[in-house]
RNA sequence: GGGCCGUUAGCUCAGUCGGUAGAGCAUCGGCCUUUUAAGCCGAGGGUCGCAGGUUCGAUCCCUGCACGGCUCACCA
């Protein structure tokens, strides 16, 4: 901490004492505020300019602009609501108005008073009573340009929310877009279900976990990477049509599209395929969409993006080849690992369906920025998935693409017991990882269901205009600091 | 983990072709009772990310490290 930064902090601590002495202690005083900037806003927002009223208000917030005048001064208060201006005259305030130089930019205030507005048209509240509520004791970023510092803005968001305006606006706006989801689900019928995060066995995806240990159980767990293996129990419990909205973990690398810790929708629906799952993301999408853009015409990074329905829908041979102006046969490892060679892609002990993924995330997705729908994958893709009945080297899996982002993921699932099995022993190399609670709920009989993934902090991101996953996510994961 | 780039006052940013740095906001003092990025006068505030090296001399050049951004790899 630097000298200045100590002269600053040790200025507002004495402000502080002076105050408490002099006036009010603030981490005692009782006040609820019965007004809000917006309401005054609106309700007196056609209020002849130098018009005064006898509305008495009590409102609270915290100041974030000045502007002083010797016996008479203006501050800026800012609450959830939005902000409205106080005018602090000696003859109305008496001696607190003395008091006012031990207020800062930053300090929670409370004030009594009324209503009027000044003669250039700005509605303001006379304030006849003043109370400091809380004190700021560390300066604010500047008020023009906010904080732009990158990293500061992740570590101290709550600063971030302070002074950057449209970032408040973002994360209302995400919680609106999961608050639509939500509707929308529980509107078609779908239960909401909470899965657990702590897992024995990490399944329904590859990623690699976080681990941690359960001390009375002397027992490992896994942070879940899917929620995927639990819901399908809970259709074979004859709980049909669920859903859960939750975190999920994996233990990869981060850039601007992962955090360790990210939000994902996963959906259940027993007797549908991925053909109905389709309509779902389409109507889920477009339905959200709606309610929080108002149009399905909408802009991501200078981008137009059209998400009137139909959306493209493709095949993954076809994708390839049309738009990754990739032609080959799926069925020939050889001729896909010489293609990938050519691509210049890593292909040194990567499997055939790891090929294919990264044809397609290399020549297909960079160049989708329509809504589109890529689907019937090579069966070695997803090991969860069920087969095409006239074509048995694919399974019926979509994923949807915005922006050259995956936003879902879905399948008719896989429910027989004994393919299952052996599928599962292809991919999954320790044989504990496999998890035999999940196939023996299948033995039991999973009906056909049909289950989709949604990438929450993407979708947010598409349509919130965020370039980066971070600036959808309150707290993104950092580095820690070290301490010098 | 690799590559490229960044890190200067509390905040937003200049700058030094190598001679220990400036502005605006914020802060402090003075004037001002309808201002609104209030105004005017004055003042304080910096181990130029950290550690080494080269040099008479480094914030600037070189190396390493830390943190961050982008990107590649990883992520069925």
């Amino acid at each position: 901490m630097s000298s200045l930064e100590e002269q600053l902090f040790e200025q507002r601590k004495n402000k502080l004492k002076e105050w408490t002495v002099k006036a009010e202690n603030p981490y005692w005083t009782q006040f609820t505020p019965r007004n809000t900037a917006i309401e005054l806003q609106g309700e007196y927002a056609r209020l002849e300019k130098g018009t005064k009223t006898d509305k008495n208000v009590e409102i609270a917030g915290r100041i974030i602009a000045e502007r002083k005048h010797g016996k008479a001064g203006f501050f800026d208060l800012k609450d959830a609501t939005g902000s409205i201006q106080i005018y602090l005259r000696a003859d109305g305030l008496g001696e607190k108005y003395e008091l006012l130089h031990h207020l800062d930019l930053g300090d929670i205030i409370g004030v009594k008073g009324t209503v009027f507005k000044t003669r250039t048209g700005q509605l303001s509240i006379e304030a006849r009573g003043l109370y400091l509520l809380a004190k700021c004791l560390r300066p604010l970023p500047e008020k023009w340009h906010g904080l732009q510092d990158i990293e500061l803005r992740y570590r101290q968001r709550f600063l971030d929310l302070l002074v950057n305006p449209q970032v408040k606006d973002t994360f209302l706006r995400r919680v609106e877009i999961i608050r639509a989801t939500r509707s929308y689900l529980d509107e078609k019928g779908f239960t909401e279900v909470e899965t657990p995060m702590m897992q024995l066995i990490p399944g329904g995806a590859t990623a690699r976990p976080f681990m941690t240990h359960h001390h009375a159980l002397n027992e490992n767990f896994y942070l879940r990477i899917a929620p995927e293996l639990y819901l399908k129990k809970l259709v074979t419990g004859g709980l049909e049509n669920i859903y859960e909205l939750n975190k999920n973990f994996r233990n990869e690398g981060m850039d601007r599209f992962h955090n360790p810790e990210f939000t994902m929708l996963e959906v259940y629906s027993a007797y549908k395929t991925y053909r109905d799952m389709m309509n779902l993301t389409t109507q889920l999408v477009c339905q959200v969409t709606k309610q929080i853009k108002g149009t399905w015409k909408i802009k991501y990074q200078g981008q137009e993006i059209n998400l009137t329905p139909p959306w493209q829908c493709i095949t993954f041979q076809a994708a390839l080849e049309e738009i990754g102006g990739v032609k080959v046969d799926l069925e020939s490892e050889e001729e896909i690992r010489r293609i990938a060679q050519e691509k210049e892609l890593p292909v040194e002990g990567l499997s055939k369906a790891q090929l294919l993924e990264h044809l397609l995330d290399r020549q297909v997705v960079p160049r989708i920025i329509q809504p589109t729908f890529i689907m019937d994958y090579p069966y070695e893709t997803a090991p969860l998935a069920k087969r095409k009945k006239d074509n048995p080297s694919l399974v019926e899996r979509f994923e949807l693409f915005v922006a050259t982002q995956e936003v879902a993921n879905a399948y008719s699932e896989l429910n027989n017991p004994i393919e299952q099995r052996e599928r599962l022993n292809k991919v999954v190399k320790d044989k504990t990882m496999l998890d035999e609670d999940f196939l023996q709920a299948l033995e039991y009989g999973l009906p056909p269901t049909a289950g989709l993934g949604v990438g929450i902090d993407r979708l947010v991101m598409i349509l919130t205009d965020s370039p980066s996953i971070r600036d959808v996510i309150l707290f993104p994961q950092m580095r820690p600091r070290n301490p010098e």
